[in-house]
DNA sequence: ATCTCTTGTGCAATCGTTTGCATATTTTTG
DNA sequence: CAAAAATATGCAAACGATTGCACAAGAGAT
């Protein structure tokens, strides 16, 4: 069977014996009030029974929209984006446009150029999941007249609209409930720090730490390169290998945490019962894996929807600049079993252990 | 700033003095011989000079390819697709092709309507994950002339290309490595029958565990509805209540194993003192669950990019109907902790247990 | 020197829409 | 009832690329 010619404007105003201007007009909800009833009535049976499908092409050479947005995620494997991916797909959906995923794997070099891959496919905006703090880039995309919206993460520069987590909150819920458990020795892992997450989590553990009667000490605080397991196992063994005291390990992200707990286990150290662990986002599985992890959860699908709805917004108003919007949505803490009150003897134990080792 | 307008062919041509058919052919590799070498220099020069990038809506009207293929995915959310669609967005990117991602959420008619919907934004090919073993709508499709390959699934159609992983020797490890632990009485969660994973898994268990001195008796099998956890919940549940005796359970995939291990637990017993349990796919994260997953390796990544390199050949060479090819990769087995050898006493025990619990 | 071939370039049509403008028809109004 | 206003439709020009065909100029053959 040969694939027969798609139905075009011609075909349903010749049979309906109208020029295809009034077609195209009958079939734009916009435009549909300029034709009489009797005739939108008609074109639409028409184009129904001839299965009519405009041709995205013909339409986006003539209007330079090509409904499609670009949606640019460091890595889609790995499993805090795919909700968020799927929250964008879902709000962009229902107005009609589809998404086109690119993965960056972080590099600011590579994210350019899957940016530039896409703008040259004329994409209509743009969702960044793997934006860092500083990226000029970016910000000239934005002041040049794409719309643009960034997810999860956020620039320091204000111009760019955000959707992200109040990660101020998460880390004061979590350092409470740790405080609350008894522990006094806290060390971090923290994240990225080019990166908002990674900064403002860290940011936000020095200022509430003290609060709390938790004093951070330099010694107890350690940057990962990455926000992975494998770094996660880096950082806490160099926390090991520095001999200072601690009970529990707030962790950046949920991925460093589990690098972590494998690093404590690998010491023959165990997690909660020698030293507690807490994630950051609770991303799927983590309540599975061994202990189960104590977290903040994020809305993961909520910041994916609501940004494409936003981006949706400064789509349609392309003519007003809009004042750039930053959304933060709430968080919750999670407590599984990765956290347990400090053992009695806890700090010498975790010290002698290191010892014995090194 | 202005969004300054990009640069057409026309311009080029202007800028260089030769009119743009010149230029078009000048910038195509194909066509590049019919120019003169210098003129061509001069037109790659002037096109890089005013920053040339073609524009995809006109090519796509006037040859009505797209360059934009469409994957289809039951759930991106579902842990075991990531790394596919990673795959072929990696293959399909080096060949200058963008992908569309659509959701399908399991439903057949949800499928159709997605598929739908790419199909009027005129994709050059399709990439289905989320095949069924019998799909009319896929058939029609591919009869029609599109390009279509499925991945990880396949069709009972031989007519549908389609790369997939080695079941029945998956399943074959599987019962081998469970036979040498000495397991004789092993139960089975089988998948959703209307899915060739699903169908095939369970078609090599019934064949080859006989062959193992493993009598598969009805009671031994439970059919879940769904790949998921809840799903293999459910069915765990199921066999405890019929109070079969088993030493282990052989499940479709790993969702369903890690559900089966949250209902063993429940009940009060353990995995794999009391019984073990083997998945199949090596999601990522299995290997952090308590207890980490014996399970079977699948190729995730190149399944889905050599589902793309297939595609991409049936794309270039629609003239001629190609022989539809079926690729199986191979799998590994990865034993980790969730099997172990049978309790001495395990049938009793598990017997006995549940008879005490209902 | 004439003719044929080859090679390189230009011409113009085409893909399917949208949309400003002109025109024809109807309705309103004084 | 004529003129003005409103309404409904058609006309034709874009949008930016590709490509069959025509044509011009140079190469080679006789």
């Amino acid at each position: 069977m040969l694939k027969r010619r798609r139905a075009t404007l011609k075909d349903v105003a010749e049979s309906v014996g109208v020029h295809v201007s009034t077609v195209s007009r009958a079939l734009n909800p916009e435009t549909r009030h300029l034709i009489t009833s009797d005739i939108v009535r008609k074109i639409a049976a028409a184009s129904r029974a001839l299965g009519y499908i405009p041709n995205t092409a013909a339409y986006s050479l003539r209007t330079t929209r090509t409904k499609i947005v670009g949606v640019v995620v460091p890595d889609i494997t790995n499993s805090i984006f795919p909700p968020i991916i799927r929250g964008v797909e879902d709000a962009l959906m229902e107005h009609g446009y589809a998404t086109v995923l690119v993965n960056t794997d972080g590099g600011m070099e590579r994210e350019a150029a899957m940016i530039e891959a896409l703008a040259a496919r004329g994409v209509d905006g743009l969702v960044i999941a793997s934006v860092h703090r500083d990226d000029g880039r970016i910000r000239d995309l934005a002041t040049q007249g794409t719309p643009v919206i960034t997810v999860n993460r956020r620039m320091d520069d204000p111009t760019i609209p955000s959707v992200t987590s109040d990660e101020e909150d998460g880390v004061r819920r979590m350092l409470t409930h740790l405080a609350a458990l008894g522990h006094k020795n806290i060390c971090t892992i923290a994240g990225d720090q080019t990166i908002s997450t990674g900064q403002r989590r860290h940011d936000a553990f020095m200022q509430i730490a003290p609060e709390l009667g938790i004093e951070p000490d330099p010694a107890n605080v350690v940057f990962a390169s990455d926000f992975n397991e494998s770094s996660g196992e880096r950082c806490m063994e160099e926390l090991l290998a520095r001999g200072v005291e601690f009970t529990a390990v707030h962790c950046s992200n949920d991925r460093l945490a589990i690098g972590a707990i494998s690093a404590l286990r690998r010491r023959g150290l165990s997690c909660p019962a020698d030293v507690s662990v807490t994630g950051f986002n609770d991303m799927p599985m983590v309540d599975r894996i061994d202990p189960p992890l104590t977290t903040i959860r994020i809305q993961q699908h909520k910041v994916g929807y609501v940004a494409a709805e936003l981006l949706y917004e400064q789509m349609r108003e392309l003519s007003s600049r809009p004042v750039p919007q930053h959304i933060v949505l709430p968080v919750d803490l999670v407590v599984r079993s990765s956290t347990a009150p400090p053992p009695a003897i806890a700090s010498k134990t975790v010290r002698r252990t290191v010892k014995d080792r090194t």
